[in-house]
DNA sequence: CGCATACGCGCC
DNA sequence: AAACGGCGCGTTTGCG
């Protein structure tokens, strides 16, 4: 058995020495790996490293623990809070697959990206002459300090309804800048400059440096980087390349399949709520995913009380908000913010919306009052986040660790269902030696991309629909839609 | 000068 | 009075 720190590495060091199967090489199996970072990081998510340095320190209290005494200690842990399952079948074969992910990349038009950048600097140069010419000074529009100068002290724009910063100077973030809108000239330029600088120093800029020789784009995935059960991405992240604008649609366009294959993306359908339906056993909600219905147009005839065929857009965007609100703990003030409504208005709609949907109110109780009594949770495979703050007395700190405990079960086992999929779905891909006609690229929570040659795409995307679909049975169906295109800002 | 912090913001 | 869960990363600013 091969024990040690970071064998996603390793895989990556071996496949690139041309042994293109060396994690699951014939007569190897999952649970010929241990992998002490990952191991770790399933008994508590939480340490701040997943270091030989570090392990050795808070376990051993030495230097450096062999990796032998750091492995009985995990293995036993492990077997203790039964995550075996999740650490032998799921976390180590991902490993793998990870590391295949991160050695192909996503190809990028560099051309376009360059082009991309240009257009972006010539237009914050016209911004930016337009915000010196209104404040009627320079100065740096990237400090807000010197910003909330200009526009609280200079321009003396009414401060009416502006929230401040944890260290209490006045706020000049997007919220902000949206509710003075109409009280000054300046701020239409101003939000403007913050998308279009954004875009440029965090995305174009830096993905221009990290393409290859093979112009593709490397990113890495860390398997211990989350409290949840996710995965994230760094240098660069990939996980949270803009959508929407037409700007964001340009940096999409720059990530392109390579000749003779296509991108094809598969996403996960309300997967957060289905698993909330499914783990609170909430009837409405079941009976709404298992009748295929529109879940925001649903909780928006409940908590408005009328049929379904009177919801407006707008009583369907306040569900949407309390929808996602709710699998985070969103509280009255919070919602009010994000929803427009004031405070009054957004607690009775809670209160609503717990009364419609009782079940998930249940559960969630039922859920922080094991994360008072055992300083943990759990999610339905064993998954584990330690949350001590749960029995604090400080009521803040309380409410934070409770919130925190509601989510995490449901985003874990989120997390887990993508992650058995790409487990699956790359022994698929294995089974039929597709390994070079379907390659997944990106993994982006509840959402998989994948590039693929045009020969088999078809076949291809309905097999893997299928196993992302079936991969875990829940109480409600698990959709998945599909999107297929030559680049990833036109996937349709 | 490098480093940590505050602030801000992109995604699911 | 009051922070909605999970991330990574850019620039600015103040510190040693």
């Amino acid at each position: 058995m091969l024990i040690d720190f970071n064998l996603k590495e390793k895989f990556k060091e071996l496949k690139k020495e041309g042994n293109p199967s060396a994690g699951l090489r014939a007569g190897k199996l999952p649970k010929d790996y241990f992998d002490l970072g990952v191991a770790f990081w399933l008994i508590n998510p939480d340490e701040e490293e997943y270091t030989s340095e570090y392990l050795s320190k808070k376990f051993f209290h030495k230097e450096r623990a062999s990796n032998e005494e750091l492995y009985k200690f995990a293995q036993k842990k492990l077997k203790e809070y039964k995550l075996e399952k999740l650490f032998y079948d799921v976390e180590m074969p991902l490993a793998e697959v990870l590391a295949d992910m991160e050695i192909r990349g996503i190809k990028s038009k560099v051309q376009s990206l360059k082009s991309l950048d240009k257009d972006l600097g010539g237009q914050l140069q016209k911004l930016t002459k337009a915000i010196y010419k209104e404040a009627g000074k320079t100065f740096n529009i990237n400090s807000p300090k010197q910003l909330g100068q200009i526009l609280f002290q200079s321009l003396k724009i009414d401060i009416t309804g502006v929230k401040k910063t944890r260290g209490g100077a006045i706020s000049t973030d997007i919220g902000t800048l949206m509710t003075i809108q109409n009280r000054h000239p300046i701020v239409k330029y101003l939000l403007e400059y913050r998308e279009l600088f954004k875009l440029q120093s965090t995305y174009v800029r830096p993905l221009q440096d990290l393409i290859d020789k093979d112009a593709r784009v490397h990113t890495t995935y860390i398997q211990t980087g989350t409290s949840t059960g996710r995965l994230s991405s760094q240098n660069p992240n990939l996980q949270n390349i803009p959508t929407g604008s037409d700007w964001a649609t340009k940096l999409r366009q720059t990530f392109i399949s390579e000749k003779g294959y296509q991108l094809a993306s598969f996403d996960y359908s309300q997967i957060e709520l289905r698993v909330l339906a499914s783990l609170s056993g909430d009837p409405k909600m079941i009976e709404a995913f298992n009748n295929d219905l529109d879940i925001h147009k649903l909780t928006a005839a409940n908590v408005f009380n009328v049929p379904l065929e009177k919801v407006t857009p707008e009583m369907r965007r306040l569900a949407k908000t309390l929808n996602f609100g709710v699998v985070y703990g969103m509280g009255a003030i919070a919602f009010s913010k994000t929803s427009g409504l004031n405070f009054s208005e957004a607690k009775k709609f809670i209160e609503e919306y717990f009364n419609d949907f009782k079940k998930i109110k249940e559960w969630q109780e039922e859920i922080k009052s094991q994360a008072r009594t055992h300083g943990y949770v759990t999610n339905l495979n064993g998954r584990r986040r330690w949350l001590l703050e749960a029995t604090s007395t400080f009521r803040g700190e309380a409410a934070e660790a409770e919130r925190a405990a509601i989510n995490m079960p449901v985003q874990g086992l989120a997390a887990d269902i993508i992650k058995m999929a790409m487990v699956k779905i790359a022994e698929e891909i294995k089974k039929r030696k597709w390994e070079d006609k379907v390659r997944m690229l990106l993994t982006i929570h509840d959402e998989l991309i994948f590039e693929m040659s045009d020969d088999i795409i078809k076949e291809a995307t309905k097999l893997i629909q299928r196993l992302m679909e079936g991969v875990y049975e829940i109480e409600v169906p698990i959709r998945v839609n599909v999107k297929i295109g030559k680049n990833w800002g036109d996937l349709n």
